[in-house]
DNA sequence: TCATATGATACATTAAAGTAGATCAAGCGC
DNA sequence: GCGCTTGATCTACTTTAATGTATCATATGA
């Protein structure tokens, strides 16, 4: 068995004792036989796709092909979703506030492309939400928000758009920074993001 | 054939294309005749994960299991690895000043089959944007364009999809010279063309 | 001690993945 | 037209993944 065959192995078997699951009991999930969990965790099988998605999804994992420059930052982000992922309490209430006001926002029913764009900013920016230390940058798009009722209007939907997005990359970047401590790699960018 | 494998293949074949190999070319480096990945990338097969392992790594891929919670940050981050180089203000404008003429000429109502051949050509040129150093090219194709509405018709729409034909194979051609110099292997030709 | 649940193994069978090789039509460059 | 490469398809053969069912030793608990 290859190296990659036995990580895998052993990635599906920490997962299943992790969600408490007995072989069989994962069996019944999974519509695979015991008998074949067993061999596929002591590494004694060559697995199809097949049964791997079948019992990857019934322990809530999902198969992945991820880019070699990303893998370093894929495998920080799935650590830190199966350590201690809370955010601050901090950063928690910030990012709710934030979320009302969007909210409110949608409300007046202003329907520019950009403030379209800075909802999935957002949105991506929440997926590391567990790595924010400091707040301040999110009350500034808050506050950057306010405008947008009173006079500011698109000018203040582009400005926080402008802030989310940077935001949104120093924390992909500090992903990146804490991996290249550990390996000599270039560095990556977070890009995607043309707001012209 | 499940949603995940068609998937899995669809990645696979977009992956192998995008590094400018031909299915014989990754069989060299996979160890996978070119019959099986044939098939593999029609989703005809159910394929073990060796293969997939085998293949993905000729492809500069790694296999992953993710947790669902980390799935989306995982794939805004490979979205992000994918589309690094930005093509240059220039080439831009002028590549939309193409795709206006082309707008242009679709209201005209010509409805050549030349014409749909053009439009797909200019499609495909247009995943190779990044690459364009130089818009002498298409600014003459852009020239030829004009004979349409004149005097010029079908045979002006031809010269144009001759010259659009040429450039995106060129800046394939880039492509696979990159590649070239880590990847000992022969060129790679861009097909899928019949201006007939 | 007896019952139960665990993971590992055994066995026979079936379906299919994988290999090695050849061939094919289509497209492209020359 | 000619030669080459492309991806798709075929054949024949070997290997093995996967199933279904059953058993086993070993903990764990009542």
């Amino acid at each position: 068995m290859s190296y990659e065959s036995e990580k895998l192995a052993a990635t599906l078997k920490a997962a299943r004792e992790k969600k408490g699951l007995s072989q069989r009991a994962l069996s019944a999930h999974a519509g695979v036989p015991q008998s074949h969990i067993s061999k596929i965790e002591s590494g004694a099988v060559n697995l199809t796709v097949s049964s791997l998605t079948a019992i990857a999804n019934a322990l809530d994992l999902e198969l992945a092909l991820v880019p070699r420059k990303a893998a370093p930052a894929v495998r920080t982000i799935t650590r830190s979703i199966n350590d201690v992922p809370k955010a601050t309490p901090e950063a928690r209430k910030e990012i709710a506030r934030l979320a009302k006001q969007l909210e409110h926002i949608q409300s007046l029913k202003i329907d520019s492309p950009v403030f379209e764009n800075l909802q999935r900013q957002f949105r991506e920016m929440r997926q590391f939400e567990n790595l924010i230390r400091n707040t301040d940058t999110l009350r500034s798009i808050r506050e950057a928000l306010k405008a947008v009722e009173n006079a500011g209007g698109v000018a203040a939907l582009q400005e926080a758009s402008k802030q989310m997005n940077s935001f949104r990359n120093a924390l992909a970047h500090g992903i990146a920074d804490e991996e290249r401590t550990r390996l000599p790699r270039p560095a990556y960018r977070l890009d995607g993001d043309n707001d012209e």
